[in-house]
Order: structure tokens, then C-alpha cells, then sequence
DNA sequence: TTGATTTTGTCAATCGGTTGCCAAATAAAG
DNA sequence: CTTTATTTGGCAACCGATTGACAAAATCAA
């Protein structure tokens, strides 16, 4: 290529302005018979007779007819399209959320739009707001809103959440106990006396949550525990807190996710900080690339191709059902320890 | 979940059906005016008395009004959504590419929709044919699509392509020779007499057109140069590729992307086999988790962040001139090498 | 003051479906 | 062979905005 732009032809196709597709009419005027009955035969299978409906289908294949989405959301004020708020498209604990969000959306006859906040929680309201209007409901993943600004989004439209819990609002929250008390008696059992908690974002419920699980599952067993941060959710955090990690004394960190536990990790390992000999770090998630570092990450692994799926279907369920009311769902759905070579027992322990 | 369902509250919100804000029309009798002034004095500023809009725009505030894209797509046959297809949303490669692209929709004030192909032709054209009808044009990244297939939709809507070339359709493709160049300059200073190329998909054009900028720019230099494969662009395709890799008797390897050649990569180390002391390995892209194994991946840095902006610009801007020709974009979009440990000298080179 | 221009705002048609209401056609019952 | 019940299909209003055509009002010129 070269430095100015080179037309790849000379005509750029002529192309039909609006939607260049056939409509009810034209299929209306092929079957010879009245534009309404197109409608009913198309969205009401049965309203029609047999005989009719199947004119009318073969005129719809014939002309290649596929409906006008804004056409139809007019009158019903249903798009067929759902939002999927999340924090930051390029963190990859999002990436299997979005898969299986994806897929349940697709499997329902639903569009996903995936918006995303920017860790802000501006952004989130100014992207949701944006988007409402265009969509049947939203799915938030990992809200940085205020209850008050989850509720008037509720009061609009169904919204649904997903690691984050908002009275009158339904939530999907993978339960982190089972995974948090194997971490506890892991670490434990190899011999760590005193940890640390580096936490994430402040605004982050499930940051709280995670601390609060640690909390009481260390103090069950006998463990010290501080937490350091609030931090942001990312590798630079997790690289940043080494020198305030180092100084608290522990023998071994949990991060709040994985991106800072790898952060973390990294940075110690090339500052001569053995991990796990002087260093033990564990995060969350299990995200991809966990298990590229080395040492391994030991994580808390969370099933987020699941957890995208369940959120979704609950908000089609609700789109659906204007009258469900809201629930915790995805309570069978558990976390579990995935060991790697990022935990071992303190030098000297 | 539990057996039951817990309701969190007891009342679900009631809710209005449809889209809850006001309309023009409540705005023009607030103001007292018609209802197409008030269009006409939200759209088409300047074309109403300045004190009359202004009195539209305040009643417009006060009653917090949003206008119905729909309503307004109907028509204009406009919709301000742009698609995105990916192969694979989960391909780290496309992290970057979403976010530019999500920046540069955004700043234009369109919305993105990305869809996913799942790396199927068959799945690409369903999906396109679904999200068509709702946006003003679409975006084709590593498109599996036959040249036909594309144009056709190119004469229905706006079409962009990243990392793909087809006969009048605008593209958008990073300059890869000065990355290739080095990688084989890199190899061949290293004392690598034959290497071999880990092929990704056939039907990717990117994957033949690197093939032929490996091949070119490895006779260049007098280095013998195989292919292996096709293959699918997996982790898992790298992994399983290592036999046959072993068997061409070669001492470097570079494969189409970073996901094959990081899945080689922990492949021979898992199996005995010295990185890069036995088997140089290199790939293409530089994706989040490149830098994280041991060794380091030395790959070919596309910048993909700057392409998913292109992408879109380009996009965008035919979709707002219809009398645009087809270009070559991005060609100043150039990759570079990024040198890790997971290249080396050939072991009695 | 009158006529010519320009500005401002109204009317009404339109985009492509959906749906309540009703009448015609058909089937079932008496 | 009516009468009644049930299908089936057509008519027309409606969703909320946009826009061409045109009339009314305001501005300017002579």
C-alpha cells in the first residue's frame, strides 16, 4: 500500500438507500393477499390458515424477506436486542462472561450489545442511558453504579446483575465460600501464619465480598490477615503493590483478581522476589493466561462461561416476563482452588 | 441456586411498556409549537427562530427526553449501529481490536454491536445476515466469508474489512513486511538455516498472506522454510503440533499467531524439549499473555488497537458518504518485532 | 404604503410493521 | 337446509420521528 489511499475499483456499488430488503407489502402483493395477514401469518403461526401461511412463507423466501427490526420495534417496543454492561472489554475475565453471554442470547433469538464502562462509574451511566432506549434489558456485570442508579435503570427496563447485589434486582453471584475456604486451608496447611488481601476497586461490590470471605475464613483459622489497596483492577496494580506487599511482612498475598496476582507475581519475581519461597500469591478467576506465568497462578477459579449464561437467560426470563420478580440465581454455581506454582510453603516458615 | 428461587424483594418495580420518555409530541404542546418544529428544532439546528428552540430544547430538558432511535430509524432507515464480527470473541487477538473500535464508535457517536462468527464461515454469514437489517454498516475482522459472500453484502450496506483483501471493498490491513522482515533478519543472525511455518486456518487470508511474506523474505536470505498445516489458530492446534514440528527436523518455528505458538511453546517445555535452545518459537500479534510465559514469546507486534480505530473510522465514514470509494487503509500502520526469550541460537548451530 | 424576500412554523404523508375490531367464509350443529 | 359457532382475512389506526410542500408572518426594499 501505498502512501496516499488507492481506490481497490473505480465504481463504488450503487446501493439502495433505507432497507434494501422486500417488505410485508411486497409480500403481501406476491401472495395476494392483504398486508395484515403477512404480519399474522409471520409472527402468529396457527392465527393464519394452513394453506395461506405456507403462500405466503414461500413469498417471503422468494423475495428473500427478512423484518425490519425497527419497523417492528415500534409498535411493540421490543428489540430483540439486550446490553451487557461490562467494566472493561479488554480485562479477560470478561472474555468467557461475554462467550456465554453470547451464546444464551444467540440460543434465544436475542442480540447482544456489549457496552463497556471504562472502570467508570460516569461512563457506566452515561453508556447505560445511551443504550436503554435500544434495547429490552440489561445485564450488569460487575457494576460500579450506585444502588440508587441500578434502581431507576430498573424501573425502566428489566436489568439484571451479575457479581453485585442490589435490593429488588436480580443477581447472579458465584458462591465464593467453597473456593475462599480451600484457599484458607491451602495456604494454612502449608504454613502461612499472616496474609494480605490486595484489594481492588473500592466501588466493586464483588472486591468487598471477596474481602469480607477472606476475612472470616482466615480469622476461623487462626490466620492473620490485612488488607492492602483499595487498588485498580489491573496488572500495573498488582506490579505497583510489591513494595507496600513486601514491607507489611506477610508471606503471602491474595489478589482480587488474577490480572493484579500476575501483576504482583511478575514484578516479584524480577526484583529477585522468590515466589512461592519468599512470596506466595494466589487471585481470582483463573482467567486466560493464568497458567502462563511462571511460577503458575493459583486461583480461585470462578465458572464464568456459566455465569455469563445464567445472567443472560434471567434477563430474558424477566424481558419475558414482566411480572418475575427479581432472584438470586446461580447459587449452585461454585468456585474452586486451582493450585499452581504461584503458592508453597514460607521460606523458614 | 438453591431448589427454590429467593425472591430478594417482594414487589417486582411496575414498569411502562414500551419506551418511557416523552415524545415530540409532549414537548411541542409544553412549548406550544408543532410537533414537526420540534424535530426540526432538534435536528436541524438553526433552522428554527433561536428563542423558539430554545424554548423546545428547555421543555425538551424538562421532560428528559430521549429520542426513540427506532421512531427516527424508521425513516431514515438510519440506525447509528455499526457490527463488528470477530472469528472468536475469546481470541485475546481481538482485545485491542474491540477496544479501538469500541473508541472509535463511541467518538463518533455510533454504538457497536460485535457478533461472532465462532471461526465458521456458515456462523458469519448467519450472523451478518441477522445483524444487517439493525446497523448502518459492518465491519468484517478476519473474515472466513467467500470474496462473494462479502460483496454481496457490501451492495446492501457499507462493508469494511480488517486483515482481509477483496475487490472493492475499503480494508483495512497493517503493514507486515517490516515485522516479517526482521523476525527472518532476527532467525537468520541467530544461525537458523530451516524453519518452518505453523499455518492457522486456510480460509483466513491473513494466515496465506503471511505465509507469502515468510516465504518471500526467507528465500530472500537463502533459509529453507516449510509448511505445517493447515490448522485451526488454537492453543490447543499449537500443542498438537509439536510432533510434526519435531519430525521437519527444523530449529525454529513460526506460527500464525501467538495462540499456536504460545500452545507450542509450553508444549515442548512440558515435554523436555529446550526453548529456545532446541526450537526457537515466534508468533504474530503480541496478545495480552505473550510476555507472561517462560520464555518470553517473540512475536511479530501487530498494532491492533490503531486497527480497530481505522476499522471503524473507514467504516464510518462511508456509511456517512455513500459516494466513497473503496481505499486501502491503515498504510501507515506498520508491525515491528518483539524479541523475547523464546527465540535463541540453534543449539551446535 | 406596497411589493418582494426571507424566515418561521404547520400540514400531511411516510417509513414498515402490529393489532383491535369487524365482516365474510367456512364448518359444525340442529 | 337453516342456524349457530368458528375460522379466516381485511380495514384502519397506531407506534414516533422525518421531511417536502406550502402558508403565514416578519423583514426589507423601494
Amino acid at each position: 500500500m501505498t502512501a496516499t489511499e488507492e481506490p481497490t475499483n473505480g465504481s463504488s456499488a450503487k446501493r439502495k438507500p433505507g432497507n434494501s430488503g422486500a417488505t410485508i407489502y411486497d409480500i403481501a402483493k406476491l401472495a395476494g393477499v392483504n398486508p395484515s395477514t403477512v404480519s399474522r401469518a409471520l409472527t402468529t403461526p396457527g392465527r393464519i390458515n394452513e394453506r395461506t401461511e405456507a403462500k405466503i412463507r414461500a413469498a417471503a423466501t422468494e423475495l428473500n424477506y427478512r423484518v425490519n427490526p425497527f419497523a417492528r420495534a415500534l409498535p411493540t417496543g421490543r428489540t430483540k436486542l439486550i446490553a451487557l454492561m461490562v467494566a472493561n472489554i479488554t480485562n479477560p475475565v470478561f472474555f468467557d462472561v461475554v462467550r456465554g453471554a453470547q451464546e444464551a442470547a444467540t440460543l434465544a433469538g436475542y442480540t447482544l450489545v456489549i457496552a463497556d464502562s471504562e472502570e467508570s462509574a460516569e461512563q457506566e451511566a452515561i453508556a447505560a442511558n445511551k443504550i436503554m432506549p435500544v434495547v429490552d434489558g440489561i445485564a450488569l456485570v460487575t457494576s460500579r453504579l450506585e444502588d440508587e442508579q441500578i434502581a431507576a435503570l430498573h424501573a425502566e427496563k428489566p436489568v439484571v446483575t451479575m457479581n453485585r447485589v442490589v435490593q429488588g434486582v436480580s443477581s447472579t453471584i458465584p458462591d465464593s465460600v467453597p473456593g475462599v475456604d480451600q484457599l484458607i486451608a491451602h495456604l494454612g496447611s502449608l504454613g502461612h501464619k499472616s496474609i494480605a488481601y490486595l484489594s481492588g476497586p473500592s466501588s466493586a461490590w464483588m472486591n468487598n465480598h471477596r474481602w469480607g470471605l477472606l476475612l472470616d475464613a482466615a480469622v476461623k483459622v487462626g490466620m492473620n490477615i490485612v488488607e492492602i489497596g483499595p487498588n485498580s483492577p489491573t496488572l500495573e496494580a498488582g506490579k505497583a503493590a510489591l513494595s507496600r506487599v513486601r514491607a507489611s511482612g506477610v508471606t503471602a498475598v491474595v489478589a482480587y483478581n488474577d490480572l493484579m496476582a500476575i501483576g504482583l507475581l511478575r514484578e516479584a519475581v524480577a526484583n529477585g522476589v522468590s515466589v512461592p519461597g519468599n512470596l506466595s500469591v494466589a487471585g481470582f478467576d483463573d482467567i486466560f493466561g493464568a497458567d502462563f506465568t511462571s511460577p503458575g497462578t493459583t486461583t480461585v477459579k470462578t465458572p464464568l462461561l456459566e455465569l455469563g449464561r445464567i445472567v443472560i437467560n434471567r434477563l430474558i426470563a424477566e424481558i419475558e416476563d414482566p411480572e418475575a420478580t427479581a432472584v438470586n440465581a446461580a447459587t449452585g454455581l461454585v468456585t474452586t482452588l486451582v493450585v499452581r506454582g504461584s503458592t508453597g510453603q514460607p521460606r523458614q516458615a
